[in-house]
DNA sequence: GACTGGGCGCTTTTT
DNA sequence: GCGCCCAGTC
């Protein structure tokens, strides 16, 4: 069991390279997530599903949150719809059900209850798990103690990778399965665990010894990736961390460079230097480009990198960051598969009900969603039985029934042909690409937005060219399941930098890496320095040290704009904390007077006039300074030195 | 019911 | 700097 698909794959090749492709294959080896999808679609009817569920990604499930919002009248200037998504998803990875946060008895954990159970009724409606469900689920079938112990029978060696990361419904099925048999192994490092907010339980890793009574603990404190700099770096950010297992690790390797702390002054400039950096440095060692590695903690950062790259014709993959999958007519496109391969699938049919226009509006859609409710029938059902409701328009009851009457007849298509013709058939026969003419006039953003649709049908082709079982459902399922990972051809690329945000780093290694953005704020993330948890981004920060074999080089900058306004910024205290020194108080209080809730002490010079439309962003930007001259000018500190 | 323009709020990380 | 939502207009 792995996190990650990528660690999936490349764990699949170990392996293989071990024991011979032949046995190789008779391993289950995949992420947690893609386990039990296959065990539910297996056991379908025993988990009370149907085996045609469909899986919804993040943005379907925002959907269904604002669905249930409206449903419970609830605005959302109230409850922000993506912070229910996060609480939620939160509560079901922690195992407690609605009726346990009921029973607290808080108001806000009874409404929060109320929303969780509607938006697990419109997922059921629609006929859709979202990925915590599909733990969940797992953990609901295994209670089963027949198919327990037919789980039990076929899988009597399990190993879990990055075990720090488990959640609880993950140990749960872990323990279910391995208990009786007792031959798990996991591998973990408290110090690496980056995922407590989507769940991840440390207690699971240092209580293992307590669940498994006879288990034998390895430690692994020597270190065969990093230079004795790099390793000592590590160390001095992590150890300000209380709550850990106390070890140190020791680098195995000769000693190298030491690591080189540069302080730029804007994105521009940091950009710009990294680039040339690497350039000069690929040069000078003669290595391919697939050596180099720039990490940085949000989605939005790589962008002016890109620009810079593309501009020097540097050869580079991207990972995470802005997905593919988030564009308009991707989603459009999948959703119009997912109805063919799951008719059910409510929250796919509303996205595309009216897509292209066909006469259903928004209120016609309120209208049909308020008569389902009703009369507990599903949407399409409504639609069928139109000519009985007297609140909805018969033009729309028809223009209902004829898209309908497409989607039927696709899928009655389905066995005809592959699925490449299948797709193609698909969007000629819902008109998108008339669509788009009507939408955008100006001819070359027509031709980008074309060009996602027509990578929906590469993606297909190489689907049914490599997939085992090429049909619809599970290209559909692969699509959700992977859809950060392009296509394994780049990841081996060895003449391609690689750029990357710091969790998707975790279990990889580079010969040279870049962590750029070190800055308070950034890493640590203002939103954790908020909640006072910057441990964990202190465990990110030393996830991404420990990536660097032979060099690391920190970056961060003066200034860098902000929701498009430009603020100066600090360098992260965890650079200070690498540098063996203390972080100077100063910074930290500059932090929290930024980013926490309340200021440390008193306002006192501002209580003149603030305008009125949003006075934290007034005091904000007043409170502000320029750069502090103490952590600018700080001799051969900061700027452009090494440690 | 579709379209357009202005205002608003937001940007953490992933399966 | 962006996308989303809403209100107003055709």
């Amino acid at each position: 069991m792995t996190f990650t698909n990528k660690a999936a794959g490349e764990m699949k090749e170990r392996i293989a390279k071990l024991v011979g492709k032949r046995s190789a294959k008779e391993l289950t080896v995949g992420t947690f997530h893609s386990f039990c999808v296959r065990s539910l679609r297996k056991h379908a009817e025993k988990a009370g599903l149907r085996s045609g569920f469909g899986i919804c990604d993040s943005d379907d499930q925002l959907m269904a949150m604002k669905q249930a919002l409206r449903d419970l009248q609830i605005p959302d200037t109230d409850l922000q719809p993506n912070v229910c998504v996060s609480q939620i998803s939160l509560l079901k990875n922690r195992l407690i059900t609605p009726r346990a946060l009921r029973a607290s008895g808080d108001k806000h954990d009874i409404r929060m209850s109320d929303v969780f159970e509607r938006y697990n009724q419109g997922l059921r409606a629609s006929g859709v798990l979202d990925f915590d469900d599909l733990l969940l689920y797992m953990v609901k079938l295994i209670e089963d103690p027949d198919i327990l112990t037919a789980f039990r029978k076929q899988y009597r060696y399990l190993f879990v990778d990055e075990y720090q990361d488990t959640n609880g419904p993950q140990y749960e099925i872990v323990r279910q399965i391995g208990t009786k048999h007792q031959n798990v192994c996991v591998v973990g490092d408290d110090d690496q665990s980056i995922y407590g907010w989507r769940g991840a339980d440390v207690s699971k890793i240092l209580n293992f010894e307590k669940d498994f009574a006879k288990a034998t603990v390895v430690r692994l404190e020597m270190n065969y990736r990093s230079t004795p700099e790099i390793i000592a770096g590590a160390n001095a950010v992590i150890r300000n961390n209380r709550q850990r297992h106390d070890k140190a690790l020791r680098s195995a390797a000769k000693s190298g460079e030491p690591i080189n702390v540069q302080r730029l002054d804007d994105e521009e400039s940091e950009a710009l230097f990294v680039v040339e950096d690497i350039k000069q440095r690929q040069w000078e060692s003669k290595c391919g480009y697939g050596q180099f590695a720039i990490l940085f903690r949000t989605a939005v950062q790589p962008r002016l990198f890109e620009m810079r790259l593309r501009s020097e014709g540097i050869p580079y993959n991207l990972v995470g960051g802005m997905s593919f999958f988030d564009r308009k007519e991707v989603r459009d496109i999948l959703s119009f598969l997912k109805l063919v391969a799951n008719p059910a699938d409510e929250l796919s049919l509303l996205r595309v009900i009216n897509t292209p226009p066909r006469g259903i509006g928004a209120t016609s859609v309120e209208r049909m969603l308020a008569v389902a409710m009703e009369t507990r029938s599903s949407l399409p059902e409504v639609i069928r039985s139109g000519e009985a409701h007297t609140t909805i328009k018969p033009s729309v009851v028809n223009a209902g029934g004829r898209f309908l009457d497409t989607m039927d007849s696709l899928r009655a298509s389905l066995e005809e042909s592959d699925l490449v013709t299948f797709v193609k058939r698909l969007i000629r026969v819902v008109g998108y690409e008339t669509e788009l003419q009507r939408c955008y006039k100006d001819k070359a953003t027509r031709a980008k937005r074309w060009e996602a649709v027509t990578e929906i049908m590469n993606m297909a082709e190489i689907h049914q060219r490599k997939s085992s079982d090429p049909s619809l459902q599970r290209f559909l399922e692969d699509v959700t399941l992977n859809s950060n990972e392009e296509d394994d051809k780049d990841v081996t690329d060895s003449h391609r930098l690689t750029m990357m945000t710091l969790h998707s780093a975790k279990g990889l290694e580079f010969g040279e890496v870049y962590i750029v953005g070190v800055e308070e704020g950034l890493i640590p993330h203002a939103k954790t320095i908020k909640e006072k948890d910057v441990d964990e981004e202190r465990r990110l920060a030393y996830v991404g040290i420990t990536r660097a074999e032979r060099r690391l080089t920190l970056s961060c900058v003066k200034s860098r704009a902000r929701r498009g306004q430009r603020a100066a910024v600090l360098p992260s205290r965890f650079i200070y904390e690498m540098r063996g020194k203390d972080t100077p108080q100063e910074l930290i209080d500059r932090a929290e007077l930024e980013f926490g809730d309340r200021p440390p002490e008193a306002k006192p010079a501002q209580k003149k006039k603030s305008g009125k439309k949003s006075p934290r962003k007034a005091t904000r930007k007043k409170k502000i300074p320029k750069v502090p001259p103490s952590h600018t000018h700080q001799g051969r500190g900061l700027t452009g030195g090494s440690i």
